[in-house]
DNA sequence: TAGAATACCTTGCAATACAAGGTACTAAAA
DNA sequence: TTTTAGTACCTTGTATTGCAAGGTATTCTA
């Protein structure tokens, strides 16, 4: 248990970018909750089981996402996630959300 | 109340950046709750004064800013704020934090 | 003396990340 | 056959925290 500023504060970050980072994710390429971690990781972007599996439903139930069952031949079958139509759109407002963010830190930062 | 995909998730990407920007702005110069949230406005970061208050006065028990009080010729005098020394050191560690989570969107986004 | 502007602050609610704990399937080792 | 390891699914409870709403106090102006 971390309870240091910094750490505190990059899961703050971590929070604000994660479903903007799944439906990024998942506008690449369909994935399951493991894969989606696992592509989160490599970014260095930590996210705990009992995180992903919540968000994901809740994305489903907005249907912004829809998934279908696939079987491995590694384990249990596989809930692969398919990012849908709407899910594209409301992505496209996110990519603008994170944008003018980015920018305005950047303002702040700079001193302009 | 906006309920809308967009609008909710930008009110969660302000918030991993809250604590963030407003020890930038103090770097940059003392500030009061008021001056802190038009600065914050000017780059379409849109807080509430519920937000800052706590804010201000959880980053202060956490010795990241100190305060003092000052007479305004337009009102009732104002509490400004100062980043302490620690507060510049975190401040550090939370240019890093977004400096890495920037970057790994940057990655996602691009697909590399 | 009333109203507007500015400043401070608190309470209660809602959203949500995550730790912890649980189920179930497959494959390989004992 | 049984056990263990690996993978995958999911839920519950807690803590955090942004914000709407509501409240107090000061200064200036009409």
């Amino acid at each position: 248990m971390d309870t240091g500023i910094i750490e505190n504060n990059k899961t703050q970050m971590r929070r604000g970018v994660l479903e903007y980072s799944i439906l990024l994710i998942l506008a690449a390429g369909d994935g399951y909750a493991s894969s989606i971690i696992n592509k989160l990781k490599e970014v260095n972007i930590i996210v705990a089981e009992g995180t992903i599996y919540p968000l994901l439903i809740r994305l489903k139930k907005l249907e912004l996402l829809t998934y279908r069952w696939e079987e491995s031949t590694q384990g249990p079958p596989r809930k692969y996630y398919m990012i849908t139509e709407l899910g594209r759109q409301q992505l496209a407002g996110l990519d603008a959300a994170w944008d003018e963010l980015a920018k305005g830190i950047e303002i702040i930062r700079n001193g302009y």
